[in-house]
DNA sequence: TAGTGGTCTAGACCACGGG
DNA sequence: CCGTGGTCTAGACCACTAA
């Protein structure tokens, strides 16, 4: 197998590594891209790029005209920033939880979902529809999108938690990418699965979520009753 | 006066607003890099920094063999997780954010409040009533509460970004606290303020937001249109 | 095969920070 | 002044998609 990875990403993961191990130590400038340029033997425009990365990770610190610094503190996202799964929401208060898989089908990935994945509109995408109802009511209506990577998903009980299945049976740790709330109006479908008029207003959550190595794992999309239900996000 | 904005925004400028105005329409696929490249004169390397930022803003979507096309559905406006502060981030999308002190007071603080300030009903709080529009239309009615501790606020140009004046002001970073999204319906204030019907469905974001030591910092409540605004938390 | 975006190079000049 | 990062150019070749 060879290796196609860019060399920019290589070089950035050299370079993250020599942050980690203290070879750049934290508050320290780093070397010059001119000098990064001729010790790598790439070209200045690839250092930039590979450097671009870090920055973004918040690893390192641009300042015009001095110099490229390692960032004083590890940024502390990883702890503070947690959101909480639907599941631990509704855990923490003591309520129960049920789930039901309502359809599971193969469906055609638009665009902002090829894009996420990757992938073209050939390859397919696992389509979860479950109905999630805390002490017996129906509160969710969750969709989940993923790749036939996790084809053998098709296979599980679905209705426990997916992560727990991700975890146990593939290994994988989810890492929430981004999470957006807005305001969305019922479907028919959803109104006849929450058993409420259609057209009331719901809350939809959207995450994209990655697996442990940055990889796109799955899309979920949440529609939910806002006046039954306060969604916390940061502990 | 000069004009020292570099090129790669000034066509991204361009391009965005052509992507607004619909000269490329929804969907469709603007011309080449190559194409672009030479129909400005500039670089190809500059053609690709313009659409990046394009990208990023989700206006554009690249398919890699295919070309680069106009995202189908207009994203709302996203905000990246900053407590806080809308500013930084709706200015990135070349929208403008405008903010207008309604009221400010001094109030009673609830029981809830009480309990999070560690106060009793004795200590005031000073109530700030904001006005959010994004390109002129309004979006938001945010609460902030504050102890008196900071007290000096009411001297403060409240009309920008409250977080900017922490941090300039008192040396303040804001923390991580909690956050909880809910539906609410408007009130006769709101859907004034709003400009829309009321009992309208809104979305209710409130925040508890730690300073740097722990120490609880303030409330804020954010009631705002679902519709218009798409409220995004990156990790 | 032709056309697209993705990567990469070897230069150039500019704007900023500090001696 | 020098060294830094910021911008920009004019090429080149590769990987992917579709006809």
């Amino acid at each position: 197998m060879t290796d196609i990875t860019p060399i920019y990403i290589q070089l950035a993961d050299e370079l993250r590594k020599q942050i980690r191990d203290e070879t750049f130590a934290k508050g320290t400038k780093i070397p010059s891209e001119n000098a990064l340029h001729e010790s790598t033997g790439y070209s200045r425009s690839t250092v930039r790029k590979a450097i671009e990365i870090l920055v973004k990770e918040k690893l390192l610190t641009k300042v015009h005209g001095k110099g490229t610094f390692v960032t004083q503190q590890t940024p502390p996202s990883e702890q503070t920033h947690h959101f909480l799964s639907f599941t631990e929401n509704v855990e923490r208060q003591g309520q129960t939880l049920t789930t039901k898989t309502v359809d599971l089908r193969w469906v055609t990935p638009d665009l902002q979902q090829q894009a996420f994945f990757g992938i073209s509109e050939e390859d397919q995408l696992l389509e979860i529809i479950r109905l999630r109802s805390i002490d017996g009511v129906p509160i969710c209506v969750e969709t989940d999108w993923f790749t036939k990577e996790f084809a053998s998903l098709e296979q599980e009980d679905l209705d426990r938690s997916i992560y727990q299945i991700l975890t146990q049976k593939f290994g994988i740790t989810p890492t929430t990418g981004k999470k957006t709330f807005e305001i969305s109006y019922t479907t028919p479908q959803e109104a006849f699965l929450l058993d409420i008029p259609r057209g009331t207003a719901l809350m939809l959550i959207e995450d994209h979520v990655y697996s442990n190595y940055g990889q796109p794992l799955h899309i979920s999309k949440q529609v939910l009753r806002g006046d039954k239900f306060k969604y916390a996000v940061i502990e």
